[in-house]
DNA sequence: ATTTTTTATTTGTGTGTACAAACATCAAAA
DNA sequence: TTTTGATGTTTGTACACACAAATAAAAAAT
């Protein structure tokens, strides 16, 4: 292994995007299932949660950005999932009872990337990971 | 915090990607004085340890799909800091002297983020994650 | 009560990345 | 030697985001 592939992986940068990308793939594939990406799928359970909760509240749960929670919120409109109800400067969005049916689904698939994950890097250990990941996003 | 959120900060692909964008961020400020994203400049670094390499080993250095090294290349070719030369079905890659030039100013960029990320993570920490992360990622 | 500032949301646009298909070439088998 | 199959690369296309600017409404200050 030459010089620059020793920094890459030294690189938290470059660590964090890889592994994110292979977890992103199994992820798509466990939710798959449900017809939505796992972003998709948390939306759909915090509005379930939070019934008429905004695109500002569920950016900050998610990590998005407003703008970015607008297009997801739009495509589950648009697949008859959820509505929204805009008076004056904000959002309630909801979900159907379609958006609600997909809730067994959903959960389902979350388990299956669980357990997918955890077969792997050992239940324990993926735990911890975890654990760390979000310690170290909230203090960047 | 709700039942939804809970699952989430659990939930490996949340976290990955939390931090995978956090530090992304902070990644393309860093390299911003280079005039390069972190994955540009990371080629440049490849290429110049070993020139005349190609798209796929390039991939699988950077853990990214031949393709999308095929479009960064082809990027830093028009900004005049690399060539191809294909032979047959290989692509020969090599820095220009501009691409060569620019090899202090990465350097000091990736040091720049790693400085950065070190000073809120802890230096210990910090390396023990990428570490960490780097060993899942290779599992997964 | 009017102006100013702040806040919530959306829209325009751009970047990073992937997959699948197309293409071209090399290697192996027939 | 022709066919078959594997390999390396590129192109078409699509998705997940982000930022900055636009919009619009609420709150605060004057």
């Amino acid at each position: 292994m030459k010089c620059t592939e020793h920094i890459l992986h030294n690189c938290l940068y470059f660590t964090a995007n890889a592994l994110a990308r292979k977890i992103t793939k199994m992820a798509d594939e466990a939710f798959r299932p449900a017809g939505l990406s796992p972003s998709h799928a948390f939306i759909v359970m915090l509005v379930h949660d939070t019934p008429g909760i905004g695109p500002k509240k569920l950016g900050q749960a998610l990590n998005l950005a407003p703008s970015t929670v607008t297009r997801f919120v739009d495509t589950l409109i648009h697949r008859g999932l959820a509505t929204k109800k805009m008076t004056g400067k904000t959002t309630a969005i909801t979900l159907t009872p379609d958006g609600e049916a997909l809730l067994g689904t959903i959960e389902a698939a979350w388990k299956t990337l669980h357990t997918r994950y955890s077969d792997i890097l050992g239940e324990r250990n993926g735990e911890e990971l975890t654990a760390r990941l979000d310690k170290a996003s909230q203090l960047l």
